[in-house]
RNA sequence: GUCCCAGUAGCUCAGCAGGAUAGAGCAACAGCCUUCUAAGCUGUGGGUCACAGGUUCGAAUCCUGUCUGGGACACCA
């Protein structure tokens, strides 16, 4: 909608300029003016100015007289600026409608089209806690997987669980000399956890341990049947917990394929390696040289000949070429891993796969506290599972005070909850370090979930009282309507920034600022006041309503009708 | 030491394919509910956009350097 008016504006100028500048250079330069008075669209001149050797003021006095204004309701210059106003009565009609007749797929594309996207996310460590970090890849990457839904293409979202490595050896060691299974079953993921923790801390002061860990994953890795049985049992249980905070979520995967699937894919990789001569022994490990691509050697094999994540990886991201055929490999994992990344798409380009570009890193920041990294090892962890708990206390807190005669408090509380976790995660850019703020988290005022999933409660709320039903009939425009349809307009479009940029925060930013239009209408007009006006409004309401809802659900917060 | 990311209001952040007086939210203060859900709305105060150069008619935005913070840098993932 915005992109035909641009189109329209853009057609007029250039008929003004015949000669001097093409369409696509005049599109280039025409922007969204900062303020109201200043219209909806604005041409700056100082471009033309330099081409016609005239003043830019006086170019855009020109331009906004010998301009055809017929399609604007105003055009004007103001100094160096030619400002159009839209038609809003038309305009408004147009976005309204084109929302009445699309409903849930306003904004939806085609883009991708029978392309695959597979993205590798949330991937917790099994027997570990599932972390704000791992929180984090599993929001981003499911509102990528959304967002790559609405245009078109086929989402794989694949949680590659850390269910394998050298930390496994450890921990059966640690079990075997500490554990209890009644201890271990009772509560599994805290229990291996404290077990892990005191493995590190121990071996400080025992550094015999660190062999005893590194034999035992010796043993798992040759298929040793009390090592193989201990670690499906971490397995099994971890995966439970798991499982509890993704129905929380809402979150499903189509693969929980972890990196012990692969171990029987590494040789592969290691013979073409081997075989295309890229391989070459360092201090006794085998390594890809990256020397050309400026990075540190890519470790494939250790001295002790286990492989490493780095083989892994290269077996994975291979596989998944293989059975998906992707057209984009999106890996959302933390920014502290950047350089595997890079490694690893330079040793896919070595090995003559044409794809390596396809793959790329979603990379975001830590969540720190006190500015430092939380840290596994010494049991510094935030445990999401109760960050989301105090968050749903908290909202059935509010509900009981606000609305205590709503039916379905529980789910509404949970819809709320989890809404502004999530949505607190998802609001600023992904690469920004958060600093951990439980305060922040549950916050419900201002830019946040609850208050955008408040501004939907209150849209149908109005639905409901005002019996809103579709008749067809031409809108009226109020003054006080307009900012709330011109963003209405913008949707399609964000959507698009966002999966092009890989950044959820925007469409999180892009509800709030809906949100805050729609309450400022709210506030201002009476909606089902009788009268003229009155099916404009709710229609109006009707259309926010719709795409809140929408734009939530691409960040995978739910919206409750009432809460 | 090398590489990557960041430094905008007291706090959290937008804005960054250059453009008109740098915007929100939180916190503070002052208002608005006998009428559509006050998880809301309105207003006030608050800024040398880290610093220094450069490119440009024009720089928070692009380039270079400096400082500060964080991260990564071989047998963890």
């Amino acid at each position: 909608m915005m992109m035909k008016n641009k189109n329209m504006f853009a057609a007029n100028l250039q008929a003004v300029f015949e000669g001097y500048m093409d369409k696509e250079e005049i599109l280039q330069l025409i922007e969204v003016p900062k303020q109201r008075d200043h219209g909806d669209l604005a041409f700056p001149c100082f471009t033309m100015a330099q081409h016609l050797r005239k003043s830019p003021g006086l170019i855009a006095r020109q331009a906004a007289e010998s301009m055809n204004k017929e399609s604007f309701e105003k055009v004007e210059a103001v100094g160096p600026y030619v400002n159009v106003f839209l038609n809003k009565q038309q305009t408004a009609n147009e976005v309204i409608g084109e929302i009445f007749d699309k409903q849930q797929d306003y904004g939806a594309s085609v883009a991708g089209q029978g392309e695959v996207i597979t993205i590798d996310m949330s991937s917790p460590n099994i027997a570990k806690p599932f972390s704000l970090g791992h929180l984090r890849s599993t929001v981003i990457g499911n509102s990528l997987a959304l967002l790559a839904e609405k245009r078109g293409y086929t989402a794989v979202r694949i949680n590659h669980l850390g269910d394998w490595g050298t930390q496994f050896g450890k921990l059966i060691a640690a079990y075997k000399r500490w554990g209890s299974k009644e201890q271990v079953s009772r509560d599994p993921i805290k229990e291996l956890l404290a077990l892990y923790v005191r493995f590190h801390h121990e071996s400080e002061a025992f550094p015999e341990l660190i062999e005893e860990g590194r034999e035992w994953f010796k043993k798992l890795e040759d298929g040793d049947s009390e090592a193989l049985q201990l670690w499906k049992w971490f397995r099994e249980e971890s995966l439970q917990e798991f499982n509890k905070i993704y129905e929380l979520l809402g979150v499903y995967f189509d693969s929980t394929e972890g990196e012990a699937f692969f171990n029987d894919k590494m040789e592969r990789i290691v013979d073409v390696l081997s075989a295309k001569n890229l391989l070459s022994k360092s201090a006794g490990a085998q390594v890809v040289q990256l020397i050309e691509a400026g990075m540190p050697p890519c470790l494939i094999k250790k001295s002790d000949g286990a492989t490493l994540y780095a083989t892994r990886d290269l077996a994975a991201a291979v596989y998944r070429k293989e059975r998906y055929h992707f057209a984009k490999s999106l890996y959302v994992v933390g920014n502290e891993q950047s350089l595997h990344f890079n490694q690893l798409s330079a040793v896919l380009k070595k090995m003559g796969y044409s794809w390596w570009k396809d793959i790329r890193h979603i990379s975001f920041g830590m969540v720190l506290k006190d500015g430092k990294k939380l840290s596994t090892r010494k049991g510094k962890v935030v445990l999401l599972e109760e960050v989301l708990k105090e968050s749903m206390e908290l909202a059935s807190k509010n509900i009981e005070a606000k609305n205590p005669d709503l039916a379905d408090k529980q789910s509404v509380a949970k819809s709320v909850g989890v809404g502004a976790v999530v949505f607190h995660d998802l609001k600023n850019h992904r690469n920004n370090d958060i600093e951990f703020s439980l305060k922040d988290m549950l916050r419900v005022e201002g830019e946040t979930g609850p208050y955008v999933q408040y501004t939907y409660a209150r849209a149908c709320s109005l639905l409901r009282k005002g019996n809103f039903q579709l008749t067809g009939e031409t809108l009226v425009c109020e003054e006080e309507a307009w900012p709330v349809v011109k963003v209405l307009a913008e949707f399609p479009n964000t959507i698009n920034k966002a999966a092009e940029n890989d950044d959820p925060s925007k469409i999180a930013k892009y509800v709030i600022d809906l949100a805050q239009e729609f309450n400022k209408f709210y506030a201002n007009k009476r909606i089902l006041e009788e009268g003229k006006h009155k099916y404009s409004r709710l229609s109006l309401t009707y259309a926010a309503s719709v795409v809140l809802k929408e734009g939530l659900r691409l960040l995978g917060v739910d919206s409750p009708p009432e809460m």
